[in-house]
DNA sequence: TATGAATGAGTCTTCATTCAT
DNA sequence: CATGAATGAAGACTCATTCAT
């Protein structure tokens, strides 16, 4: 069996299957868990609905993986910018909004919001949630923010709570979708800003 | 023959039919058209699933009628506000923030947003939120942003572009839901406020 | 207790039911027993759909009620009719095919139609069909076709058939209702009288 | 990829769709609509009932096109008749007459019949059936009776009231289904033929 | 008696999932 | 791998029947 072959189709399974987690998550996204049919997620990956079962093995575990990708790359992001040493906290969080708002980061936030909010939701998905709520990433996000404080660019106050409403703001935003215009990153920052 | 009266035995009717569209919009607003099982709000109002049919034709017109008296009271609240003579402009928009948030603003919110972005939602529905889109919120608010601004309370630019913000912070808070803990009004407010 | 009152009251009933009857027998007629709702024979008759089951026990009974008094006219009316003797056998049937034509005898075929064609009949109606079926009405008719043959007014052949084809003609008509014209009984009659 | 050519598979899922209406044509026939139930059409063509819904949207939209072929075969069976130039207009009424109690014309009349007496038939058929009444039939009869009267064959007087005796009759046995006995043309065809 | 609210079994229809080709 | 026919569980809706008033 030709070896170069086997990885090559290897290699194009992957891609379709990121392909297709990908039409999934933006159909999930807008329709909610019921109302995404394996029919439109086959139609928007353009390919039948049966071929999706040769890449997951079920609806539940299509969303599931999504879910935990979504995560991971979310944690990853964050982490990233934390670590990265090139500017204030405040500019560092205006280039994280940005950065959301900007990409389809809307798709990422409606998802975990389905997630959170479906009855329906695998029980896996369940747990990973209890793992990354909110307070993960007021945990994440704490030092910059502790500093931006400290530093007499950001409002005083609790941090956490601080954290805790700028996130919740910005998930807002990102999860009402196409109806509402987002906001310019310059408005949202203000709930932050020291006078 | 009936031992009540005709207009008691309405009253009943009416009553209940309200308990019931309460019951439906919890449910409705947590989890989608599609999400939301008949039986879902059946048990949640204590009925039979049958009796819901006495009292609405279908899940269409119950959605319906629920986004219907959903935008009635919102216009009229705002409007209500507008007309108010007792603060200043600030002080009003606090208000109305703080009303939606603390009372349970939430479901009809959530409602809007279902309604906006479900595929499935009935044509009648489709039809008033073309009415009913932000602009229109936009409109009503738009004299009292702009006496604020003209006060100097209120941070300067576009109105209509501040109100959009605002509006859609605070429809984008509304809708999270449980997961999320509901920001102080005075936090969201600072989006507003003049430095 | 007032005796009359009582008896009054037990013919109201009587009466009633008699009412109810007649209306049941339109709408069965008309819309087959799947397709009649006990709503609409309670509105046919003026009634609630509560009441209906103060004087038949349940749809099932009610519709078997219909089929036996059915019966039991068709029989005495053709019995009678056998019995008069004040004229010549084909003027015997052209009355016969006149009051049958005239009167309302389309919901009693109609009826009997139902009552043959549909699979959720009672047992009991099944039981009193096989009883009551076209060979019941030959037998009763015989005599008088065979002498309408014998005295030269009728066509030759084979007695029963004769019957069964007229009656089956007769029987066919009936059941067409409102969208096809009733032919006039002299058309009707050329299939047995001698050229 | 599929292992029969496009073409073939076309054909098949034609066929099975004849199939299946063959089999509903039956049912409805002898049920009428609310008494026919989607699980015997499944059941009388052997197949699950969700397969049914590959093949036709709806129990309405089903029965709609029974209606429809039903229709379009009959005129076009008349239609070739009447051009027919091979025999006298009686012959051919019989040749029509007898075609029509032979084969399986019994459904076909029972479809009708049904379409124009239930309550719940879609509108689509509701107009069709305007079109194609009575009317229409002794429209399309009418040159082959006349003729068939002037040339002293057959009986005299108003044609058209003729031809709807007739086609009355013959609708009205055929309509009866199996509890009763076709007569033998010849004794139809009595209505029609001068002494 | 009379009404209509209330229940739940039964039917239509959708759609996730399987599988022959 | 790719397709779409095929199945059946689940959900919307209807309606016969019961029962409190």
């Amino acid at each position: 069996m030709p070896r170069l072959a086997k990885e090559q189709l290897e290699q194009i399974h992957k891609e379709r299957k990121i392909q297709i987690a990908q039409a999934a998550t933006k159909v999930f996204a807008k329709h909610g868990i019921a109302g995404t049919k394996m029919s439109m997620i086959s139609q928007a990956a353009g390919i039948s609905h049966g071929l999706l079962y040769h890449y997951f093995n079920s609806k539940d575990e299509l969303f599931t993986s999504l879910v935990k990708s979504a995560i991971e790359t979310s944690t990853t992001e964050i982490q990233k910018l934390i670590e990265w040493t090139g500017g204030t906290p405040l500019e560092k969080i205006k280039l994280l909004t940005e950065s959301i708002i900007d990409e389809d980061g809307a798709p990422f936030f409606q998802l975990l919001h389905i997630a959170r909010n479906s009855k329906d939701v695998p029980d896996e998905v369940k747990e990973l949630l209890t793992n990354y709520s909110l307070d993960f990433y007021i945990k994440q996000l704490f030092p910059l923010f502790k500093e931006g404080q400290e530093n007499g660019q950001m409002v005083e106050g609790d941090t956490a709570e601080l954290i805790a409403a700028y996130f919740t703001v910005l998930s807002g935003v990102m999860v009402l979708g196409d109806g509402y215009p987002l906001p310019r990153p310059e408005l949202l920052l203000r709930i932050l800003i020291k006078p």
